[in-house]
RNA sequence: CGCGGGGUGGAGCAGCGGCAGCUCGCGUGGCUCAUAACCACGAGGUCACAGGUUCGAGUCCUGUCCCCGCAACCA
């Protein structure tokens, strides 16, 4: 009760991190880090998807072994959570040995849900590749690039039985013993589930694609990349012997995008049922970042990289412009110009000043002396409920509704006022009190926002927190100026 | 009739049956502790369009138009 496991999904990697990856980290570790806060035994893993067909393809383009070009993948994404500040514990490769041997094992014990049949498509040699039904119909059954029909071919391959857990997936789904959040998402997959699954093809003949973890005891096959990539989630804990295993399966939280929610969401908790384990508690899906209204594409050349975001203001303003203005539960947009103005105006002008003013006065009132500092007393029901359904911009929501208050308290209370000479109206004890309200309020909204913003958080707290001003250098969000265009 | 999401003041969004709300931007005023910051007030919307249900509809139903994703082994 008292373990927490969340995980992310292991980005492929055929290209580099984009925004969408950069956010999915950065929310699975505000879950993390508040489930550390409450005093849980904490598993965050994230990693990489290494194997498959796609990139050996890329690996062959670039004239480098898949092996050469998933180690350098692999480690831009471990850049990547290193420059977001991420807390994970865990980076699983499905490259490594463990996650390859263990997923042999998890192959064997699915033994009996596996059957070998033909896997009929219509192929092009001209693409090297199968193509569905639809795609052929639609171009009248002749490959339009190659200008030759497809051919009927037959493939051997082994088969996953997931219709035979439609049924129980289905109604784990509505029960919510295995909650999809948002609710669109579980409608989704609700609709998918009723008109039910087919088996899954779940290997691929080794000498078309030889970039993957083999079959056991079939050399001529290996597995579909999809089908072991999921098992990362177990492998990575040493399933299954492993005591991390025992003690933090099933996860409490998975967080996936939108666009991976059948794997997730219909066969990988069709596989763990053949396993006979339990289902992930949550599954969170999150939504897509368009750049100003675009999807990101290389075509288009709108892609940004997490990296040049992260550079203007850091990781603390990533980490809260990703969590705060791109919508937990739907799409949303990025422009510079939001991030500028969210920046600006909620950093550095609300929070930033609110610690600065209180900093300030306190420094010179009191000789940075607070004295006693009362314990936070605001009811704090909405944010905690937020944050168990993944709703981190509706929890950042509600500490703006602090800030704000406590920028309008300051205002009321008019502390320069009552710091006058008592023959001028001024209260010196009254003054003690608002003030240390204030440090009070401030070490309640740090503490509400060491999940999402640790660094800014453990600052607020290190400031005010010993009773005595200890002030920080320069200001905790300098202010930018906005050049126009 | 492939599936899903959406169209609400200049921008971004919330509201999902009972006087249309929030943030930004804009205007006016206040304050002076503070990062030219903070606070208050105000202007601005026929809630895509057309029908219908209802005492009452952004909010439910029907139809139309437009935008955006996803469409099975391709992450």
């Amino acid at each position: 009760m008292n373990n927490y496991y969340v995980t992310t999904a292991i980005p492929y990697v055929n290209d580099k991190p984009h925004l969408g990856h950069a956010m999915e980290f950065v929310m699975a570790d505000v879950l993390a880090r508040r489930a550390r806060q409450q005093g849980k035994q904490v598993i965050f893993s994230i990693g990489t998807d290494e194997h498959g067909g796609k990139i050996a393809e890329k690996a062959a383009e670039l004239k480098v072994k898949p092996e050469q070009l998933s180690d350098q993948m692999s480690l831009e994404f471990k850049e990547l959570a290193k420059n977001l500040s991420l807390s994970n514990d865990r980076f699983i490769r499905t490259t490594d040995e463990a996650h390859e041997q263990r997923a042999q094992i998890i192959w064997k014990a699915l033994a009996s849900d596996i059957y070998k049949a033909n896997y009929v498509g219509w192929y092009c040699t001209g693409d090297e590749e199968f193509f569905t039904e639809t795609v052929v119909k639609e171009n009248k059954g002749v490959c339009p690039d190659h200008n030759r029909p497809y051919e009927k071919l037959e493939e051997e391959n082994y088969f996953f039985k997931l219709s035979a857990y439609t049924d129980a997936v289905r109604e784990a789904v509505e029960k919510a013993s295995f909650a999809v959040v948002p609710d669109t998402r579980r409608n989704e997959i609700l609709s998918v589930l009723k008109e039910g699954l087919d088996d899954i093809s779940i290997s691929r003949p080794k000498d078309k694609i030889g970039w993957g973890i083999p079959v056991p005891d079939d050399p001529t096959q290996v597995m579909y990349v999809w089908f072991e990539a999921l098992m990362n989630y177990i492998t990575v804990l040493g399933y299954p012997e492993n005591k991390d295993f025992k003690d933090f399966w099933p996860a409490d939280v998975q967080v996936i995008g939108k666009g991976i929610l059948r794997f997730h969401a219909a066969i990988w908790p069709a596989m763990l049922l053949a396993l006979k384990l339990p289902l992930p508690k949550q599954l969170y899906v999150h939504g897509y970042i368009t750049v100003a209204g675009k999807k990101m594409s290389k075509s288009l050349g709108n892609a940004i990289s997490p990296d040049e975001v992260i550079g203007k203001y850091g990781s603390e303003a990533f980490r809260y412009y990703f969590l705060r203005h791109i919508p937990s539960y739907s799409d949303g947009d990025f422009t510079w110009e939001t991030f500028d103005a969210a920046y600006n105006n909620e950093l550095a002008n609300e929070l930033g000043n609110a610690v600065q003013r209180t900093m300030v006065m306190v420094q010179k009132y009191q000789n940075g002396l607070i004295g006693d500092i009362p314990p936070a007393e605001h009811d704090m029901a909405q944010y905690e409920e937020a944050l168990d359904q993944c709703r981190f911009d509706r929890a950042l929501d509600e500490v703006w509704e602090q800030v704000r208050g406590l920028n309008q308290y300051i205002d009321e209370e008019k502390p320069w006022e009552i710091a006058k000479p008592a023959a001028a109206g001024g209260d010196e004890e009254h003054l003690r009190e608002v003030l240390a309200y204030q440090c009070s309020n401030l070490l309640e909204i740090a503490d509400l926002l060491t999940p999402f913003m640790p660094d800014t958080a453990a600052k607020i707290q290190g400031i005010f927190k010993e009773g005595i001003i200890r002030p920080i250098e320069g200001t905790l969000f300098p202010k930018q100026e906005i050049k126009k265009q």
